[in-house]
Parts: C-alpha cells; structure tokens; sequence
RNA sequence: CGGGGCGUGGCGCAGUCUGGUAGCGCGCAUCGUUCGGGACGAUGAAGUCGCAGGUUCAAAUCCUGUCGCCCCGACCA
C-alpha cells in the first residue's frame, strides 16, 4: 500500500472544512458527543485548553482581578430586564421547567407535571443578568468600587448548526463582570482587557490579531461598545477570538447597580464584560495546522519534546532507556518562557511509525528518536514540527543546551508565518467593484481595508457577498475618504472579510 | 423551520430495488516474521441490522408509525 503523502486527508487546499475536522480527530482534540451540538474534549485538547486558561488566569490576577463563581441557571425573568438582551439570546436559550421525573407508565420518564417550576430557569448563555444582580447587592458606596470578577465556566447557547470548537451548543469560556464608578474607569477597563487578548493571543498562541470596534450591528445585545480581536485564518476566512464590552450605565439600569458617590449622590454604576472561549482552540488550529495535522505553539504545547525510545530486544531497551529517562530530566530542568520543559517520553507498546505519526499529527514541537546508534554516538535524532524534513542528528548535550531556544525559535517563526499570511491577503480597497471582485466566489478572499459608512445599502451588499465588517482598527490611522457603498465621506476604514 | 441524505460488530461501509444461514475494510487480541518514516502473515473475539407495530412459512430487505444523526439553507453575542 502506497504512504499518503500527508497525514491527513483532504489537504487544505482540497476541502478546508473537512481538513479542519480531520485534523480535531487525527490530533485526538475532541470527538462528537451523544448530545447534540456538545462534544466531548478529549484529554490531549483539554490539556491545551488548560494551559489557555493558566495563561490568561494569570494575567487576569495580574491586572487586579479575583474569580468567583455564580450559578448555571438564572431565572427567566432576569433576561428580560434589558430589552436588546432578550432580543439576543432568547432565540437560542436552553430551559429548564421542572425539577422532578416519574415513570411515564410506559417503562421511560416524563418531567413530573407536579414538579413544574413557578418560574423557568435558562441555562446561562451569558452571565450579565445573574453577575449584575449579584453586584447590585454587593454595591452602595463609590468605597466598594471597582469589582473586577471573572468567572471561568461553561454555558449554553442553543445553536442551530456547530462546528467542533469553533460553535458549538455548550462550551468552556471566561467571562470577566466589572463594576465602575465612572465612565472613564470602565472604558478604560473594556480596552486594557481588549490588550490583555491581544498580547496573549499573539505572545501565547502566536496568532496575530487586529484590535477593533464592531458596528452597531455586530455589537454584544445591551452594549455601549463592543471591541473585538479579529485573527485571519489560512483560508483567509477571519474569526473573531475575543471580546471586550463596554456596556455603559444599560445593565446597572436595567438590574439597579447603584451607589452613593462622594458627595452622597446616588448614581448608577459602569459595568463593563469581556470574555474568551474554547474557540480559542479552534483559532489555533486554523493559524497553525497543515496537512499533517495540528502544529501547536509552544507555550501552549501539552509536550514540548517528546522523545521515542527505539529499541529491539530487551537488552536494547536497557540501554536506551535509561539514556532517555536522563535526557528527560536533563530536558525538564531547563526553562522555555519562564517554565520548565515540558518533556515525556512515549515508551508505550506500538511501532515506531506509528507512534512517531500520532505526534506529528498531535502537533508537538519537537520530536526525539533515540536507539541504540544515537546512544552510541551520544546524539539524538531530532524533528521540529514546523519545518518539512526528516529530521537530525544533534548531539545530546547541544540539544539540552539549546531546547529551550529552539522553541523559543518555533514559537516566533509560527507568528511569523501567520503574520506572513495575514499581510498577504490584506488589502485596501477604494471601490465597490474592486470589493465585488475581492469577495467573488471564485476569489481567495481575504481582509480588505475599506472606508464605510454603517447603512441598509452596505448591509444587503455584504449579505449578497457572504462577507462583513469585522471591525474598525483602533490603530486606524485617521484618513478623509468615501463610504465604498454610499459615497458619504468618512474618515476611517474598517476591515471586511468572510468570517467564521 | 424548509430541502436532501443516513441509521447494519469499536469506526467506515456493502447488502435493501428482486424477502431465504449477516458480509467487507480498518481497528482490536494472540502467535510468528519484522522493526531508525505509517510492516506482513496466520489465527481469533466482537453485530437481537435505530425503535415499535404490521404483512409473510420466512423481514436488515416490503408496509405503517416513531426516534435520532448528518449535509445544504434560514439563524449565529
């Protein structure tokens, strides 16, 4: 039987949404669940997940805030205190209405018609409602001022159709709720979180983003303002990763966050909320993957080195392991981003091929082949992820010495390359028909660069080509220009693309 | 909610039109030969054919109902 030429199959090239699929199972990231719309994260992106979330933990302590925790099901009538916010997410919310079950008397259950709820419940598909009347009990005096809470949990949104990772029924995200007393306190809070995304995403996952506004259409329901952090994917589709909302005085209204200030004057506070999902994830594997599979940054690498004993007989084995176990330690002992090498060795009971295959398919930045040749000549065999090749040979102790460099190089040369791509397929578009051509069907698409003016003539062009605004770049240069699709003057561009 | 498709060992599928002993590939297990880029052979385990009725001597196959899933559209802070 002929090898593939790559590990999965399609290529990228050949059916991109297929390929993204393949390569969540090829990575054994996730898998479908028995529940609609849910899946189940599997041990390997789990792992990634988790080292998302120590990562943005930490500079979410670092930037003054605490996390707490509050309830998976809020009462239905808390939706309907803001208006824009019912309109939002009443479409797609779970509800709970009964508390009981008893035998339908055909040998399954029923919910129990004597254990209705007075009042349904939702499951949360954002906290808002049930944070924000929280708050208005912790709130009286400016003296309580700022709370800065995030929450890491789960919530549900109801979607018609999911894609693993990138939207699906349930998912894993934070959510940070703060309090301000003044405006300019809670604007700033919604643009240094806004930072925090943005440095994390192109620090950590080596995914370069733009930091911007959306319209009014694309804004968070109830918000003031909402800033995205927009990446471009490799089939040029963008996805929006991350968002930060200002939401003014509208929530502390609707649920009646108050405090005296200090003059004693009682005014309604600023709130503002922010949030990052697992389609983080999904983010990361649409920047760095290729056609053998899921390419993992470094600092987000469950591994960073795995090493693979090859050995034949039991005498063999003697001496190769031990070999690798000091290696191994030798490894974890030096520091790659102010942590310790995350080193394993996979000493488990397949072929070599084989095993080989599943970390290359996994994404692990680097992987060592040891055997007795190696040992012998006190080298290891050496492949890096990221660039094409076989691998090789670099003596033992030159590898220890320069692991975490490596990395450190890989780490850089994926941002790099995303960065390469993304700058590719930007452009600045001045007209309509130049915009009809860069988003045609047949097109590559990309992110264009273009002056607008929100109005219903851009709306049904934008439907008609499949694209939308992503946002107005907040290191927009101030520019005098015409709308694209009005002709009315405007004085910044905003980007379009296709979006995910 | 509209259009289309599919439910058969763990996974992917054939068999259904034309009713007659449930099959193939992968995976899994054991043994042997192999082994530095995805091995090969032999043997073996594993399925009440989504569910419920009906027709029939006989149903994976025909009929009725029902449940679930996938794809396209609509929808998607």
């Amino acid at each position: 039987m002929p090898k593939p030429k790559t590990a999965i199959s399609p290529t990228r090239a050949e059916n991109y949404p297929e390929w993204y699929q393949q390569v969540v199972k090829a990575a054994d990231l996730a898998e479908n669940s028995d529940v609609r719309g849910c899946m189940v994260i599997k041990p390997w992106g789990y792992a990634i997940w988790e080292n998302i979330q120590r990562h943005l933990d930490a500079m979410f302590k670092a930037t003054g805030h605490e996390n707490a925790y509050f309830p998976l099901f809020i009462p239905m009538s808390f939706l309907e205190k803001e208006a824009e916010h019912v309109e939002g997410f009443a479409k797609e919310c779970a509800v709970v209405t009964h508390h009981r079950l008893e035998p339908d008397g055909q040998g399954g259950l029923q919910p129990a018609p004597s254990a209705k709820l007075e009042e349904p419940l939702i499951v949360r598909p954002t906290s808002e409602t049930i944070i924000g009347a929280t708050f208005a009990r912790w709130v009286q005096s400016y003296r309580d001022l700022p709370i800065l809470i995030n929450q890491w949990a789960n919530v549900v949104r109801w979607e018609l159709r999911t894609r693993m990772f990138l939207r699906t029924a349930e998912f894993l995200w934070q959510e940070g709720h703060t309090v301000h007393a003044s405006e300019q306190e809670a604007r700033e809070e919604t643009r240094q979180m806004l930072d925090v995304y943005a440095d994390f995403a192109e620090g950590v996952m080596a995914m370069p983003v733009i930091k911007g506004e959306k319209t009014a259409g694309e804004r968070f329901p109830g918000a003031v303002a909402t800033y995205s952090i927009e990446a471009l994917m490799q089939d040029r589709k963008a996805l929006q990763a991350g968002t930060s909302h200002f939401l003014g005085q509208n929530f502390a209204k609707a649920q009646d966050i108050k405090f005296q200030n200090v003059d004693g004057e009682l005014q309604f506070a600023w709130t503002t909320s922010w949030g990052v999902s697992t389609r983080l994830v999904g983010g990361l594997i649409m920047t760095h993957s290729d056609d053998d599979g899921l390419v993992l940054p470094p600092r987000l690498a469950p591994a960073q080195v795995v090493i693979l004993p090859v050995y034949r007989n039991e005498e063999e084995r003697n001496s190769v392991m031990p070999y690798c176990e000091t290696l191994k330690m030798e490894l974890t002992a030096e520091q790659f981003a102010s942590e310790p090498v995350r080193a394993r060795i996979d000493d488990r009971d397949l072929r070599g091929g084989d095993k080989r295959w599943q970390w290359i398919k996994r994404g692990v930045p680097l992987v060592l082949e040891i055997g007795p040749r190696d040992i012998a000549e006190d080298k290891v065999f050496l492949k890096r992820r990221d660039v094409d090749g076989k691998g090789d040979p670099v003596l033992r102790k030159e590898l220890v010495s320069t692991v975490a460099n490596r990395l450190a190089e890989i780490q850089q040369s994926l941002f790099e390359r995303a960065a390469a791509l993304r700058s590719e397929a930007s452009v600045k578009i001045d007209s309509l028909e130049k915009f009809e051509e860069f988003f045609a069907e047949s097109a590559p698409g990309g992110l264009a660069y273009c002056h607008f003016v929100d109005s219903p003539a851009m709306d049904a062009k934008l439907k008609e080509l499949k694209c939308t605004v992503r946002c107005v770049p907040l290191d927009a240069p101030s520019e005098s220009g015409k709308c694209i699709f009005t002709g009315e003057a405007s004085n910044r561009r905003g980007v379009f693309a296709r979006a995910y």
